[in-house]
DNA sequence: GCCAACGTTGGC
DNA sequence: GCCAACGTTGGC
């Protein structure tokens, strides 16, 4: 299977890419949607780039990228009585929620803005930039992640 | 902090 | 199966 791209959405309060950096590879617990698990669970491959947004943030946008180390395994925190992410249908022996490894790749300088997102040309169709969109993990094009890693490595003149 | 938009739940 | 109520997301 080719290469895939996905978006995904943390607000930096409670993992930021610096945390990644600095991390280098951590579990992305706690999707707790159906769709976004859907995408995780059936359609992410070792290997699949990343751009990691940052939401609810000054200003959100995309903060850097990442790529995913593991694919899907069941998140065990929903089995955790307690725990922020415990959810008393999941279980052990039929495991409802999954979650991925990323792995650190790079840190913008600067976020690439959600403003921006929406004005530049190309970006139409993604979902992030669509009023409304709650998604936490979504696909994107090659073409549309290969114009966002543009945007967040500006060249420095020419 | 506000609140619109969304996904989920549950009564019927 | 409908849909109102509720909780959450996330931009502003």
């Amino acid at each position: 299977m080719p290469k895939r791209y996905w978006l995904m959405k943390c607000e930096p309060s409670a993992y930021s890419i610096d945390d990644l950096a600095r991390d280098g590879e951590t579990c992305w617990e706690g999707v707790r949607n159906f769709q976004a698990r859907n995408f995780m669970r059936n359609d992410m491959r070792v290997g699949d780039e990343v751009l990691f947004y940052a939401s609810n943030a000054a200003p959100p946008g995309v903060s850097g990228l990442a790529r995913i180390a593991r694919t899907a395994y069941p998140d065990h925190f929903a089995w955790e009585a307690g725990h922020k992410y415990f959810d008393a249908r999941s279980k052990p022996d039929a495991p409802i929620w999954y979650m991925v490894d990323l792995e650190f790749v790079e840190r913008f300088a600067e976020t690439v803005p959600l403003s921006v997102l929406k004005t530049t040309q190309g970006l139409e169709a993604m979902k992030v930039t669509q009023k409304g969109s709650r998604l936490s993990v979504q696909p994107v094009t090659r073409a549309e992640y290969d114009i966002v890693v543009r945007l967040g490595r500006p060249t420095g003149g020419g």
